[in-house]
DNA sequence: TTCACAAAATGACCATGGTCAATAAATATT
DNA sequence: AATATTTATTGACCATGGTCATTTTGTGAA
């Protein structure tokens, strides 16, 4: 017979997700080992397994987190009248993302969902971006010849270029968000090139 | 004083590459293991660590020579006149790097040279495709008045794009190809568009 | 209250990538 | 040839993520 979850269970979780959060004040995400988690955290290793079924669920819950506080600030803005506000907005998200390179490397694993399995918290946040540009877009001044969708999925495809040239030693001389502009100009605003 | 390097240290890494090769004939990529690639080549687990820093410097070794036989085969076609020719030449490689998840990622976490260190192979690869897109947008019946190399990485950053949208289960309906078509022929000729 | 049983927690154990002091094998110097 | 010095190899050992049979704890039924 089935019986719902205990609020022990409840609790042990989130003094799992607490005590993570508490060591990722003064730690890298990349230097987080789940045993210091567990210690943190008063339970036993197992424990964690039964609750994540690895230690990258638990990342990605906490950098999920991090990102959807992001969207709910720039969720609150008026949408951008101009390419460069639009940039503005949506740069903070971008530095955090570019943070760490473990950070950027675990985002990029699970931006997409894993075949078959059920949509995780950090695609969600990919689903969220989209929706934002793909509203952002077609109410701006930008142009109106392809799907809003098409184009918000090429601005993602972009940023995620340009966030991957950042941590490359060749490409460093330009700064993330020109190079990311130069990109978008050409393709939300072609008309407006010679 | 300084000393050339043995032929037995070039005999040993090359006994390290046929053996991960061999492995791979009968093994998926994210299948295979250190210890397997050592006993198969006869060398201890400390030699392999003292030939490659780790085992993702191996799994690149191998999957760029086989990234650089496709673009071998890419570079010998004459430049494609529109862009579904484009398109075709390059389904082959983008295949071969979807073909499994943890190739994927792989190439994903070494398409740009880690900052401040020597460029890898797979971020090379990714140069030699960049030269060969600009060469060919430059002399195709493409748009013109965007940089041949800012398109250039744009097709890459489309393509990255597909494929792991490609792993998703939720956008699978779509096939690889017709996605990458939908964010190329708005990138790479705006101006057929009504 | 007691019992039965499901949910939760435990920690010894495993798998695998990676380290390093010690050793062996080349090569240069005398 | 004997010795010194540098390069290459070795394998015991470590670090860390992850497993699972066993034990403990909570809860509904009697």
């Amino acid at each position: 017979m089935k019986r719902p979850i205990q609020k022990r269970s409840l609790a042990t979780r989130a003094k799992l997700i607490a005590s993570a959060q508490k060591i990722l004040t003064s730690k890298d995400f990349g230097a987080l080992r789940v045993e210091e988690v567990v210690l943190n955290a008063g339970v036993a290793k197992g424990t964690f397994f039964a609750h994540f079924p690895d230690k990258d669920a638990l990342m990605e819950r906490v950098v999920s987190d991090e990102i959807n506080a992001h969207l709910d600030r720039i969720e609150k803005q008026p949408p951008p009248t101009n390419l460069d506000s639009l940039l503005r907005q949506f740069m903070p998200l971008l530095q955090f993302m570019t943070s760490e390179r473990y950070v950027f490397d675990l985002i990029l694993r699970h931006s997409g969902a894993a075949a078959k399995e059920e949509i995780g918290p950090i695609a969600q946040t990919f689903g969220r971006q989209i929706g934002v540009l793909t509203k952002w877009i077609s109410v701006g001044p930008f142009r109106k010849d392809v799907p809003a969708l098409i184009l918000a999925e090429g601005v993602q495809a972009f940023a995620i270029q340009s966030m991957a040239l950042d941590f490359c030693a060749i490409n460093s001389e330009m700064p993330m968000h020109a190079r990311l502009r130069s990109y978008l100009e050409p393709w939300l605003r072609p008309d407006t090139l010679s």
